[in-house]
DNA sequence: GATAAGATGTTA
DNA sequence: AACATCTTATCA
C-alpha cells in the first residue's frame, strides 16, 4: 500500500477533505492493526469562524498552524477525543475532520467522530504525530477510488457558528457515514 | 420513530 | 459558559 505524502496535504483545505475520501487509516496498536476507510470528513481553515485556529494561535489551535500531515486530536465534552489531519502549507491553519470510517474488518463502532477515536484509541497522545510516516503508529495510505458523483457535500454537524457552511462531505449510500 | 436530557472535563 | 459527541430515557 502507499502512504499518503505531505505533498497530499499542502493545500487547499476543501480540496483535500474531498481527495482523502476513500484512503485508509491505520493504527498500530499491541493487538496488531486497526484500519478503516475514511468515509465522511470536515474541512475547517483559519478563514471560518467554526475553526479553532479562527482566533490566532491560542496553545490548542497553535497545531494547526504547523506543518500539514501531522495529526491535531482533541478533548470534547469531557468524554470524546476528534482526529483531525492539519493541511495547508507551514503557519496557515487548516485541518479535515474526520467524521467516520468504514472498518476493516467490519467489527468495530466507526460513525461517529468520538466514536472511531474510541474504536481505534486515538488520543491526545497522537496530537501532532506525523501521519506520513509508518514509523508512527498512525498513518494514512491509499484506498478505494471515489469517484466525483459519489460525493455529497451538505453543511457540518454540531456546531453553530458558520452553520451554513457546505464544508462536510461523505460517501453516497455508505453504511458508516455518522446517522442523519 | 422522534426529541430531550445527562454524562463529563478542557478551553479561553 | 461553551463545546467539531454519544447514550439512554421517555414519549408516541
Amino acid at each position: 500500500m502507499t502512504i499518503i505524502s505531505q505533498d497530499f496535504y499542502n493545500r487547499n483545505t476543501l480540496e483535500v477533505a474531498k481527495d482523502i475520501l476513500g484512503c485508509k487509516l491505520n493504527r498500530r496498536t499491541e493487538s496488531g492493526i486497526l484500519s478503516g476507510i475514511i468515509v465522511e470528513v470536515e474541512a475547517y481553515t483559519q478563514e471560518d469562524p467554526a475553526c479553532h485556529a479562527f482566533k490566532g494561535k491560542t496553545p490548542r489551535a497553535i497545531t494547526l498552524f504547523k506543518q500539514p500531515g501531522i495529526a491535531y486530536v482533541y478533548f470534547i465534552y469531557g468524554m470524546y477525543h476528534c482526529m483531525n489531519i492539519v493541511t495547508e502549507e507551514y503557519d496557515r491553519a487548516g485541518a479535515v475532520l474526520i467524521r467516520a470510517l468504514e472498518p476493516l474488518p467490519p467489527t468495530e463502532n466507526t460513525n461517529g467522530p468520538g466514536k472511531l477515536c474510541k474504536a481505534l484509541n486515538i488520543t491526545k497522545e497522537f496530537n501532532e504525530t506525523d501521519i506520513t510516516s509508518k514509523e508512527s503508529d498512525l498513518w494514512i495510505e491509499e484506498g478505494i477510488i471515489v469517484p466525483k458523483k459519489q460525493i455529497i457535500t451538505t453543511t457540518r454537524i454540531g456546531i453553530k457558528l458558520a452553520a451554513d457552511f457546505p464544508w462536510r462531505f461523505y460517501i453516497k449510500e455508505n453504511k458508516f457515514v455518522s446517522k442523519l
